[in-house]
DNA sequence: CAGACTTGACACGACTTGTATCAAACCTTA
DNA sequence: TAAGGTTTGATACAAGTCGTGTCAAGTCTG
C-alpha cells in the first residue's frame, strides 16, 4: 500500500520543442504510430501484410523521437534506460537507435513499474529479470509436465501478475 | 548488471551507544541470539521445551534494540519499516514491538534487496509480494498436479531464485 | 552544402531514505 | 514511590537517485 510516490513531476510539461494534442496519459494506443514518417527496415524488408505467422514480428521501427512521442517520454530518458541496460534497441548504420515495437512495449512495462509502482530502476531491472525467468520457467515446466499442466501453471502465472498490478499481457 | 549503488553509507559507523563486539558483515547466525537478556512472551506464555508441533513456532521474541543489533540495523530504520508495512512486529501489553525470527529472516531479505542489489522501498514491498504470491501459487500447483510435480515445481522455483541472486531460504 | 536530427556529457531540481535528535511515556529495579 | 534506562512517535537533515534541460559535436536526408 501507498504506492503514490512520483507521479506529479514527470510527463514533460513545459516542454517547448513539442506542442501538439498530446493525449493526457495513454488512452490512446495508435495516436502517432500511423502515418509516421520515420519508419526503416533494419535487416529484412517491409512486406507489411498482416501474417499470421508466430515468428515473424516485424511491424514497425521506430527512431528515438518517434518512440519517445509515442510514449509519452523523454528521449533522454529512453538513452539512460539503455545505458543502465533494461532495453536494447537496435541501431542504423549510422548507430541511431532503433526502436521496435516489441521495445516499445517493453518500456510500457518499465514505466508503469517505475511510475505506477514506484519502482527505481534497480527494482524495474530486478522485476524485469524476475519475468524474464518466470516466462523460462513455464516453458520449462510445461515440456517437463505436459501441455495441460503447463496451461495450468500458465493460469497461474497470470494470476500471479494479475495480483501484482501488472499487465498479463506479457 | 551494475546494481552497486548505496552500499557505503549505512551501517551505522559511528554508533556511541552499542559497542561490542559486533561481527562485521553477517557470518555468524547467532551472535547474541543465545543468552539474550531481553525475551518476553507477548500471548501464550513459555514452555520453553522444543515441541515438534509445527504450528507454534515461537523460538525467540526480540524488542527494538535486541532485534537492531542482531540485524546491525538502525531502530529507526525497523520502526520507518513497520510504517511502511514492510513487517508486521507484535507487541506487549506496553506495546512495545516484539521480533520474532521470522520477522529478522523477513528483515534480512530486505536488506539483502536494498543495499545488495539496490532496489528502494517500493521494489521491496513489490519483490516480496511476488515471493509471497509464488510460494502460494507453488502450493496451490502441488495441491493440484500432484506431489511429484509440485515438487518439480518447487525445483523451478529455487532455479528462479537462485539466478535472482536471492537466497534459496525463503 | 543546409537544415534537422541524434549523440554523449554535464548539471539542476524534486524526491527518497537512512539516521540523528527531541520530549513524553513506559518498564524495571531499588 | 523514585531513579534510571529504554521505547515511542515526530521532525529534520545529509546523501543518493532520477527525470529532465542544455550544450557542442557529429550524422543523415534532401
Amino acid at each position: 500500500m501507498t504506492q503514490q510516490r512520483r507521479v506529479q513531476t514527470r510527463r514533460q510539461a513545459p516542454s517547448p520543442p513539442i506542442q501538439g494534442q498530446e493525449a493526457p496519459y495513454r488512452p490512446a494506443d495508435a495516436s502517432i504510430s500511423p502515418s509516421t514518417p520515420a519508419q526503416r527496415e533494419s535487416g529484412a524488408g517491409g512486406a507489411p501484410g498482416s501474417e499470421d505467422d508466430a515468428v515473424v514480428a516485424m511491424e514497425g521501427v521506430y527512431i528515438i523521437s518517434v518512440a519517445a512521442r509515442i510514449l509519452d517520454m523523454h528521449p533522454q530518458t529512453l538513452r539512460k534506460y539503455e545505458r543502465l541496460g533494461l532495453v536494447r534497441p537496435g541501431r542504423t548504420l549510422g548507430m541511431l537507435r532503433l526502436y521496435s515495437t516489441e521495445d516499445i512495449r517493453k518500456l510500457r512495462l518499465i514505466r508503469h513499474l517505475s511510475d505506477e509502482m514506484g519502482l527505481n530502476l534497480a527494482g524495474v531491472e530486478f522485476a524485469l529479470a524476475a519475468f524474464q525467468n518466470l516466462l523460462t520457467m513455464q516453458q520449462r515446466l510445461t515440456a517437463r509436465l505436459g501441455p495441460e499442466a503447463g496451461a495450468q501453471v500458465k493460469e497461474e502465472l497470470d494470476l500471479l501478475f494479475e495480483s501484482l498490478n501488472l499487465p498479463v499481457d506479457q
